[in-house]
DNA sequence: ATTGAAATTTTACGCGCGTAAAATTTTTGT
DNA sequence: ACAAAAATTTTACGCGCGTAAAATTTCAAT
């Protein structure tokens, strides 16, 4: 290991004997330079410690080889489990992740969009904020830049949605619940800050009647993105009125459901399936986290992997047929029920 | 609202009659132009929607105003919530954040410090992955480039570590448990990947012998990040051994714990401070859900606000003084007792 | 109105790399 | 060993912006 520094790719073409052009197609693409080429190089950067400068290739390359991924809320598991996947994927298709959180906020949401059009990227996963998203900016960024919309839909906004089909989460487990027990309450936000929260809702609505039931749902007070202390705090309320017409809750989401599972544990109510338990509780999303709660959380959980790949592969193709046909295209995954004790 | 596209900063001082420099400055700080100038260059910005290219920019700037952020798992709301923190903070003081994730793996953690040394960023916030990290590589980068270690601590690495008082994280917990029960048993990876732990395990030591007792310490099998699955096999097998020597458990942080409480659950162990319960669980980190569980964790959690603030003002401050007398310096942030049912 | 300071414009060059075209070298097939 | 194909080198220009220096304009204050 030599301690001269190397401050470009010039330099670099002097010591390691190659020239520029050359070294520019190998740091764009190793097997496009022939065998005994490539060697000499790697030698010389095993010796000199050498990286293009980010800036200047991402600049001037016409196919940016980056990719911008846009969560609304990093801190929620859900998403980082999402984020996580979904860069792996990238970095293995060869391209530089960027990585983005809106933090709930439609502002940020906003200013992200425009950092990421400055930034020329081959494309974006966008999961957009949903209720609170600017549509229309959404919407110009979608003409200017390729981009994939996932987890969260905005009605004809962008190309290709790839998500999770919601109304078949909540008949899959209502379904199940009828079955193994009784027709389940919904617990629900009022002014839920995902959109898919509605399709729930209707689904709910749907599968109920159905079955045969007469649908009751539950809206809990409170915005934002605290859903855990909203299920917490509103479940309290929502037992203490003593107003639920079913011994069994279906949570809108497994946010919600932990901080419910919360509520009736600091009510005295025993959760579970078994006979002797006071009540039922379920959730929906899959969330890392619903495996540890007590009890286990019985939920529909998403296919995490197949949304992310599917939305890469979604961008891809996107890019290789030019915007295309001027249709939308929605691509829906099932998900997959938990049987856990809760419910 | 024209509709004509402008490409660079050139077609920009064409339509608003302000020329290039002056623009460039304006796009460097908007205070640094005469007010009247100010609002000739917005009233063109909301016309004709122009932004500076990133790459352009961040190419040629001194001072790249950018700041590398760097997290060992991202799929840890811990990790999470402070990468929300830091980010904001970041945007706010007028710096573009770029956040990564090592996602546990020491070669991905290599590659983005190769990635952010070759953005020359301002400076970088590093969460190493600890354990399974390249000490000499992360070195080396300190050196090139001004970074503050945050969370995970590397003996002699780095200008500047900002963290936790792990020890003090202990004694407070274990004095608290001793004054309001019984001495805790200690529950722990063998092989944890966070050196955190080992300091806290240092603490349970020290802490209990200061107060008299006989340490007693259970070492969790496992590997890797998936800290509530170790948590909830190890202490399913924990507590069929019946080998702890007291009916009060601290866990070295709360995703063990978060596990253990399964565990407990499932062996229908009741959990809680209560005379009528089996068993009193703690654990450290104040993670996000720890007000969730049930019952609701009894912790003590790290100051994130003051761990984010002080790691950022340390790099401005490293900036300022050059990297200043090679002296190594360590802000370590007491933690909070949360005093709340699980013990 | 005059003067000096401050801001802006003009002009010009550089950053590190992509990339195209033509000239040259190396490799491949026979 | 030869011609054709493939890879590499040479040469040269461009990307979008930062930034320095000199010339000019604008501003504030006397």
């Amino acid at each position: 290991m030599s301690d001269r520094k190397i401050r470009n790719m010039e330099e670099f073409a002097e010591v390691s004997g190659i020239s520029r052009p050359t070294l520019s197609k190998f740091f764009h693409d190793q097997e496009s330079v022939r065998a005994s080429t490539r060697e000499k190089i790697e030698t010389a950067l095993s010796e000199y410690d050498y990286r293009p400068n980010f800036f200047a290739i991402n600049q001037n390359r016409k196919l940016t080889k980056t990719i911008g991924i846009v969560v609304p809320y990093l801190a929620d598991p859900f998403f980082g489990e999402i984020a996580r996947t979904i860069e792996t994927m990238c970095i293995e298709a060869g391209y530089s992740p960027s990585l983005f959180s809106s933090h709930g906020k439609r502002e940020l949401e906003n200013e992200i969009l425009d950092t990421l059009r400055s930034m020329k990227p081959t494309g974006v996963l966008l999961a957009p904020l949903g209720r609170s998203s600017d549509a229309d900016y959404v919407a110009q960024f979608c003409k200017d830049i390729p981009t994939v919309i996932f987890d969260s839909n905005i009605e004809d906004v962008g190309t290709v949605f790839v998500g999770s089909d919601n109304p078949q989460f909540t008949s899959l487990i209502v379904e199940y619940l009828c079955r193994t027990g009784e027709p389940p309450s919904f617990f629900e936000m009022k002014t839920p800050p995902n959109p898919n929260a509605r399709k729930r809702r209707a689904g709910y609505l749907s599968a109920m009647q159905a079955q045969g039931y007469k649908p009751d749902i539950f809206e809990a007070e409170g915005e934002g993105w605290a859903l855990e202390d909203i299920g917490l705090r509103e479940g309290i309320k929502y037992i203490d009125s003593g107003s639920f017409k079913s011994k069994t809750i279906l949570c809108s989401n497994d946010r919600l459901a932990i901080g419910f599972l919360a509520a009736c544990f600091q009510k005295g109510l025993k959760v579970g399936i078994t006979e002797e338990c006071d009540i039922r509780v379920a959730g929906m999303d899959g969330h890392p986290f619903s495996k540890f709660t007590c009890p286990s959380l019985t939920t529909v959980s998403h296919d995490y992997e197949a949304i992310s790949q599917r939305s890469l592969e979604s961008l891809f193709l996107m890019l290789e047929k030019g915007k295309g046909s001027g249709m939308r295209m929605e691509k829906l995954f099932e998900g997959k029920l938990l049987m856990r004790s809760s419910a």
